[in-house]
DNA sequence: CTGAAAGCGCTTACAG
DNA sequence: CTGAAAGCGCTTACAG
C-alpha cells in the first residue's frame, strides 16, 4: 500500500533527485552528470563511477522530457498502425519492437481503426513527442498528412505494402502481384471457377489491392470472373465459416474460394471439417499471411506467406539507420511473398 | 520525396510555428492560446476562434515535450508487459487502447520478455516521461522496482492476476482457482489421470499458478497427480501438437491434457484429428484463455474463458478515474473466469 | 476572461 | 576532459 496520494501536476514526490542533486552529490557539475549518463565515453573512468554512484544512492531517474525539450528530440519512435486485432499487425509491431528496443528506444503506439482521419490525429499528436522518426502503416494517407511528414523533415518509414508514392522510406510487398499469384496458382491446379472473399476491402485496401491483382490476372487468362463476396465486419475464423457457407449456396456454386486472409480461411477449413464439406474436391480453399495455424488444420491451408515480423525488423532498421546518418541503402525494399502450396487446393 | 535532408537535434523545419507564432497572429498572449487549446472552456468563444484559425493557418503542432515539462505531467501511458506474442496480452492491450485513446492519452510501450530486470528498466524509463499514472503486468516484481513505484506517488494498475500484495489497483482473476476448477471438472467428467502440460512454468508464473491449482485440487480429491510435462520454449500450436503426442508415448499414458492455455491445446486438437487420435475417448484435452478458434476446432475444445478485453477496459478505466481523482471504488477487481465445456472433455 | 513573470530539468554550443 | 550561461516551448500560479 502506498503511503501518498498522488496530486495532479505534482513534482514527483519530495525526495525526486534531478541532475543537481547527483552533481552535488557526486562533487561535479550537472553538465558532467549529463554526459556520464549519456554519453559516457566524454567522461573519465573515475568520474563515470562518481556519478554512478550518486545515481544509485538518490535514485535518481532521468526526466527524459527535459532532456527531449532541450535537445527537441526524444528517444520514442512512434508506430502507427490500422488494427491490433489482425495478427499481422501485431507481429509486425513485435519485429519492430524488437530491433527499436534493443537500440534503447521506446514505441509509441497509435490505432486508426483503418481511419485517415484518426492517422492524422495520431501523427500530428506524436509529431508533438519531437521523435527522431516515425513509422506509419501503408502508403495511402490524406494529402495534408503527407504534407505534414514531408515538412517534418525527420525520417519516415511507410510499411506493409510497396507503393509508388512513399513520402520517405518503404518497406513491403506488393499485394496486387500476391494475388495475381494465387489467381495463377488456383487455375494452374484446374479451379476454374473462383469467388474472392474478404471484408471491407474499401477499408482494408491492402485485401482490396490483393483482390485487383487476383481479378487482373483471372482476366488476362482469359478465366471466368466473380464479383467479390464481402462482409462489412471484422474478419474471424467464425466469419469465414459461415462465408463458406453462403458461397456454396450461390448458383452456381464457385469451385475455390480464395480469402483476403487466413483468419477467414483457416474458419472455413474448420466449419468444412466440422460440416463433412470435402476440400479441395467440392471447393478448394486458399488463403493470405501464412499464419502458423495454416499448417496446422486438415487439409493443410495453401496460402501465400507474408515476412510479417521481417517488414518491422527492415523497417526498424532502416528508421534506425536514417536516424543515425547511416550510408543510405535502398530506400524501398520489396520483401516479396512465398505461395505456400497445401492441401486445401 | 522530400525536400530538405533530417539533420540530428534540429529544430523542426524553420517554418515550425511555436505557441508565439500563434499568439502573434490571433493577436493574443501565448498563455491565451494555451488555454484555448487545453481548456477551450476559460477562453471567450471569440478567442476560441481566433486561436483555432491561427493554429490551422500556421499548420501548428503543439510540442507535447514542452507541455510535459511545464506541467511536469505527460500525457502518455506506459503499459509494461511480458510478451506481445501471446494473443492473451495483444488483447489485453487493444482494452486499454480503446479506452486510453478515447481519453485523448497515448500508450508507451514495454515487452519484458518475461524478465525482470528488463521490466525495472523499462519502468524507471517510462517514469521519466511523466505519466499520469501507468500500467503493468503481474503483481510480481523485484522490490526495487515495487519501491520505485511506490515512491513515485502517483496510480499504477496491475492487470491479469488478482494478487495479495498489490502496489495500487489490480484487477485480474485468480489463476490457482482457474487451475482447481478444470481439475475439479475433467475428475467430475471420470478423466483420473490427468497431466498437466505447458511452457516456462517459472517464467510465465501466471500458467505456474494455474499448475499449483490444478494439483492443489487433485491432491484434495485424492486423485492422481503427476509431474507436468514442460517445454522450455515459448508456446505455439505446433508445439502442443508435440507434446500430444510425447504425452501419449508416456507409460502410462494419461488420460486428460489439462494444457497452459489454448495455443496448445488447440495444436493438439488439430494434431490429433490428423493423426487419428480419438478425443476426448483416448485423450481428453483441456486448455486455458478461450481464444476465438476454441469453439471452430473439431472436437470443440474445453477451455475456462479469461475476460482479456475487459482486464484491459477495467484496468485502464480504473487507472483513469484514479488520474482524475474520481470516486476510487475498490483497489482490487476479481474478474473471473468462464469453464467452457465443448466436446473435448 | 486575459496577461507578464518565473520556471520546469535538462542539453547545446562555447570556452578553457 | 570539465564547466558557466543560455535556452528549449510550454504551463502554473499570481494579478487584474
Amino acid at each position: 500500500m502506498r503511503t501518498m496520494p498522488a496530486t495532479s501536476g505534482q513534482r514527483d514526490g519530495p525526495g525526486a533527485a534531478t541532475l543537481k542533486h547527483v552533481a552535488a552529490r557526486a562533487g561535479v557539475s550537472p553538465i558532467t552528470v549529463s554526459r556520464a549518463l549519456n554519453k559516457p565515453a566524454m567522461v573519465s573512468a573515475d568520474l563515470r563511477d562518481r556519478v554512478r554512484r550518486a545515481v544509485d544512492e538518490l535514485g535518481y531517474v532521468q526526466n527524459r522530457v527535459a532532456g527531449a525539450l532541450a535537445s527537441a528530440e526524444s528517444r520514442v519512435i512512434p508506430v502507427v498502425v490500422p488494427s491490433l486485432s489482425n495478427a499481422v499487425f501485431v507481429e509486425t509491431i513485435q519485429g519492430i519492437q524488437e530491433v527499436v528496443q534493443r537500440a534503447g528506444f521506446q514505441l509509441l503506439l497509435g490505432n486508426t481503426e483503418y481511419d485517415l482521419d484518426r492517422e492524422h490525429g495520431w501523427i500530428a499528436t506524436f509529431l508533438g513527442w519531437s521523435p527522431p522518426g516515425l513509422i506509419v502503416a501503408g502508403t495511402r494517407h490524406q494529402p495534408r498528412t503527407r504534407a505534414l511528414l514531408e515538412r517534418w523533415g525527420r525520417p519516415v518509414v511507410e510499411i506493409m505494402e510497396v507503393g509508388s508514392r512513399s513520402i520517405d522510406m518503404n518497406v513491403g510487398l506488393s499485394h496486387a502481384a500476391a494475388g495475381a499469384a494465387m489467381a495463377r496458382h488456383l487455375l494452374a491446379r484446374g479451379h476454374a471457377d473462383i469467388l474472392f472473399a474478404g471484408c471491407r476491402l474499401d477499408q482494408d485496401y491492402r485485401a482490396g489491392q490483393r483482390f485487383r491483382g487476383f481479378d487482373r490476372a483471372l482476366a488476362e487468362c482469359g478465366a471466368a470472373r466473380r464479383r467479390p463476396l464481402t462482409r462489412d465486419v471484422p474478419s474471424s475464423p467464425a466469419l469465414g465459416g459461415d462465408m463458406l457457407v453462403a458461397a456454396l449456396r450461390l448458383d452456381p456454386p464457385p469451385r475455390a474460394i480464395f480469402y483476403a486472409n487466413d483468419d477467414l480461411a483457416v474458419g472455413a477449413i474448420l466449419r468444412a471439417q466440422r460440416d463433412g464439406i470435402a476440400v479441395p474436391d467440392r471447393v478448394a480453399i486458399a488463403g493470405f499471411n501464412g499464419l502458423d495455424i495454416s499448417g496446422l488444420v486438415t487439409p493443410g491451408l495453401t496460402t501465400i506467406a507474408s515476412p510479417r515480423l521481417a517488414i518491422g525488423r527492415i523497417g526498424a532498421e532502416k528508421l534506425l539507420g536514417a536516424i543515425a546518418r547511416d550510408t543510405p541503402g535502398p530506400r524501398r525494399v520489396d520483401v516479396g511473398f512465398e505461395l505456400v502450396v497445401r492441401g486445401s487446393t
